[in-house]
DNA sequence: GAAATTTGACCTGA
DNA sequence: TCAGGTCAAATTTC
């Protein structure tokens, strides 16, 4: 049993309270919504609750994967061999050193909320998945050398609401994340600020963002708020747990931490 | 014209 | 040998 990483980050704790908050004002608002407002409206203040909402845990990803001891366990007991996270060892031109780096993976059916810029610089077709793996990396990885890399892999669902898991794979040292939890303006200005900036450009029918429009449909009937801290119980030491969001029915996203690095603090060999 | 995407080829670890 | 990650030229978009 791994310790608990909530102990280990306060400020991580913080920013999944702040997330955890605006998920409860947005249970609270789509139970009832403000009769002063239009539908218009109060979908807009939801849209931002959402977004402040999965920025904060987009920060508290990022904290804990800075502050996170490097430990090999993960990575030695990589099973999946289609996750790229669990099986990233620098495959490609120029590499093969062997690199095993910090990498995350999210399961949403909103893929494009962590409010970075991505550029696409590949898509394969993965063997025994149905849709196209898609490989992201930072619009700033030739500029200013970050090495952030995600990639995202539609998932076989029966939903009409596709589903997919974003693997993470390194820090951003671009810049400052944009997902300090930012007190909420509940205003209806219909100006929610949406982040625009991540995911530019979904390829081919890769409709993630069909994925978004879909959730922004919705109900105003409530819903249940679940949010369940599951940790690892594979009892091996890894650094590996995931956290569990399920809101409004519609939306859901899962963070399975991997602590897949073991390199001894060297994340990258470039 | 610049930037981003597409896509086939290439490379490497398993 | 194969699967998967990356490169880079061609193409598309703005």
């Amino acid at each position: 049993m791994a310790s608990r990483p909530c102990s280990r980050s306060s400020v991580a704790i913080d920013h999944l309270t702040g997330g955890y908050e605006r998920l409860t004002q947005l249970r609270a608002l789509l139970s009832s919504p403000p009769a002063n407002l239009s539908s218009t409206a109060a979908q807009t203040m939801m849209i931002s609750l959402l977004d402040k909402s999965l920025t904060c845990l987009a920060a508290a990803l990022a904290e804990l994967q800075s502050r996170s001891p490097i430990t090999d366990a993960a990575v030695s007991d990589s099973k999946s061999e289609t996750n790229p996270c669990k099986r990233m060892r620098g495959r490609g031109k120029g590499r093969g050193k062997g690199m095993k780096k910090m990498s995350w993976t999210i399961n949403t059916t909103v893929s494009d909320f962590d409010g970075h810029t991505w550029r696409k610089y590949g898509q394969k077709q993965i063997e025994g998945a149905e849709f196209p793996r898609t490989y992201f990396k930072c619009t700033y990885t030739d500029d200013r050398g970050c090495p952030a890399k995600k990639t995202v892999q539609r998932k076989q669902d029966d939903s009409i609401i596709p589903k997919y898991e974003v693997c993470y794979i390194m820090q951003h040292t671009c810049k400052a994340m944009e997902t300090n939890c930012i007190p909420i303006e509940m205003d209806s200005s219909g100006d929610t600020n949406r982040s625009k900036t991540s995911s530019p450009n979904w390829s081919n029918e890769q409709s993630i963002s069909e994925g978004r429009a879909a959730s922004h449909d919705l109900s105003p009937t409530p819903l249940p708020l679940r949010v369940e801290d599951m940790l690892d119980e594979n009892g091996d030491g890894g650094e590996s747990w995931s956290i569990e969001f399920s809101l409004l029915g519609e939306l859901d996203f899962e963070l399975d931490w991997l602590m897949s690095s073991s390199c001894n603090g060297e994340f990258d060999d470039s």
